[in-house]
DNA sequence: CATAGTAATAAAAACGTTTTTATTTAGGGT
DNA sequence: ACCCTAAATAAAAACGTTTTTATTACTATG
């Protein structure tokens, strides 16, 4: 009962290996006859080559690893599910790696069980990169930018994304603003906490009047960052607010609507993101959409590039866009 | 700049590659200098093992597969994240594949890139499963109830938990009652459409009071196929809804409450799987809760059970339990 | 001092492939 | 019939490990 190995289907079919392998492969100097021969021991024995084998011998794996630290949210899979089918379409394989530490995830990377990889990990600092460059292994960062030798990013315009729609709260006149974080060491929430504050220095208003919650990505937490806030009578008073991520707006316009409040007309909210249920949610979710299929595709699309071609890593920046939908109003009062 | 080879790391360490090698893996048998010598050398080189040789050789790769057809929802989230914590502790590691078609799923099973596979993907069929049984490679499957030499499986017993959800709603004096459908070929969706009707014929009442519409599992279908069920004028009475999953019971209070009824005032909703939002929704949502975090830690003991020993598989039902809420209330008219 | 025994290291084999090189077979022209 | 060439197949090497077996160097014992 153990696996068939080419041997076996070679002594089946009384050819030497080099042939199966000849015939199995499809190189064109195995007479047809013997090809069938081969073909139908393989079948018998119900072959399927060893990877390992195949792999050590030719170098190379076929298969890209996307590594990531956490596979919550719709970002997540809407960007794994895009990767894997691109990939596909490039006779590529995919392995998502859930790293849970640190040197876990650059084994993963350096055993050479992947010809390159994909990582959205924001553990990686850039000694570990170097490292990684200096091995040889192509790699893609999604979640900051980066480049080097074989090193390509792939990221959102998250610093004016946050800038603009920010602008547009203020264009609606609203004047006292706050903004509901996400991780602390997440680049994107950096960058739009960031623009958020320019966006308001630039309009000559005071960082003074801005309230700054935890939303921490989440339903839940914004939910309960909000229904804390609210309830407090000392609160710094705001109209609108800017949240980290289209999860966290939703769990905010809960907690707002819950406490007596109206979500256009008491609070504006924006989002990030534009979740799939941004648009059919109660009051449907303005919020700032990026193109997570297009960076997707184009982190394979640069990955394959660096596999096959020698080119140097580059850096690209996606811009997102704002999509004014009901949760954003004129400041009324 | 290419990688280091054991080889490598012998020569500048002036010992043989079986040395390197003893001394690398902690095998007590080198003299403590040389030891140190060759760790010096190693990481004098940044060597790191390649995976391809020690798994070829070895004959094991420590990795288990997980292969799945979607890893869209919070359901797989869950799974994924227990799954690689608790395979860490037993020094696995985890590689999810999301294979595209039948025959890429099947060729990374064979390929022996994994020592034993947990699979939720429902295009597995029998004579599959018997092929990879035949392969000597453990599986443990997560959709669908089955068991043989080296096959497992851990289910959620869906047909139960909904005859007894059903039950509920009957015992609140709910008479017509409205199913909101998952996944065709899904089989919790399958069973806990049964369990619903089975309940409904033991009450003694007829399936034709009963109103079936299809949720998909998502909350967008969801809450189309309420917002058209309510606004159409012919439509037959009901008065609660159990829901394949949470994600379309949400859809569907949001589509209710769109139309301007009440929940659980004018329609009840039940759904399934408890997710995170469902206590913190409004109204929190009365729902069957199934043990995902307990499903993942067993699927991982009785992979590594069938990986160590020779144990033939068995097939385990796990119970969920009915969480209710303020979804659901007495039948009032 | 010789030698058995042990500790340390080295050499060689093996895992299952692919690929390069070598060998055999077949076929056609003279 | 023979030789040359091309076609087909076989043999061997290689990929990077681990493990088994062999060799060397050392220590202790008689």
């Amino acid at each position: 009962m153990k696996k068939a190995t080419i041997k076996d289907v070679a002594r089946l079919a009384q050819v030497s290996i080099s042939t199966v392998s000849n015939a199995l492969n499809g190189v064109n100097v195995v007479k047809p006859q013997t090809k069938a021969r081969v073909l139908k021991a393989a079948h018998q024995l119900n072959y399927s080559p060893n990877l390992m084998g195949r792999q050590l011998r030719s170098g190379q794996t076929n298969t890209i690893g996307v590594f990531t630290d956490s596979v919550a949210g719709p970002y997540f899979y809407q960007l794994i599910e895009t990767i894997s089918k691109t990939l596909a379409d490039q006779h590529y394989g995919m392995s998502v790696t859930l790293a849970n530490n640190h040197t876990a995830l650059m084994n993963g990377l350096l055993g050479n069980t992947c010809d390159g990889a994909i990582i959205f990990d924001h553990r990686l600092d850039d000694r570990d990169l170097e490292h990684l460059a200096g091995q040889g292994i192509p790699v893609v960062m999604l979640d900051r930018p980066v480049s080097g030798e074989q090193l390509s990013s792939i990221v959102f315009d998250s610093f004016n994304e946050s800038y603009l729609a920010t602008q547009y709260l203020l264009q609606l006149g609203h004047r006292q603003l706050g903004y509901l974080a996400g991780y602390d060491h997440n680049r994107d929430n950096h960058e739009r906490f960031a623009g958020f504050k320019q966006a308001i220095l630039n309009a000559g208003l005071s960082l003074a009047d801005t309230v700054v919650l935890k939303g921490l990505f989440e339903e839940k937490a914004a939910f309960q960052a909000l229904q804390t806030y609210l309830a407090t009578p000392t609160r710094q008073p705001v109209s609108a607010f800017l949240a980290g991520n289209d999860l966290s707006a939703l769990g905010a316009i809960k907690a707002i609507t819950a406490a007596g409040y109206k979500v256009p007309n008491d609070y504006s909210v924006i989002g990030f993101d534009d979740i799939e249920m941004a648009s059919y949610f109660q009051p449907a979710l303005t919020t700032v959409r990026n193109p997570i299929t297009q960076q997707a595709q184009l982190a394979v699309k640069e990955l394959v590039g660096l596999l096959t071609t020698k080119a140097r890593g580059q850096q690209q920046v996606l811009p997102g866009k704002l999509i004014v939908r009901s949760s954003t109003a004129k400041f009324q009062n």
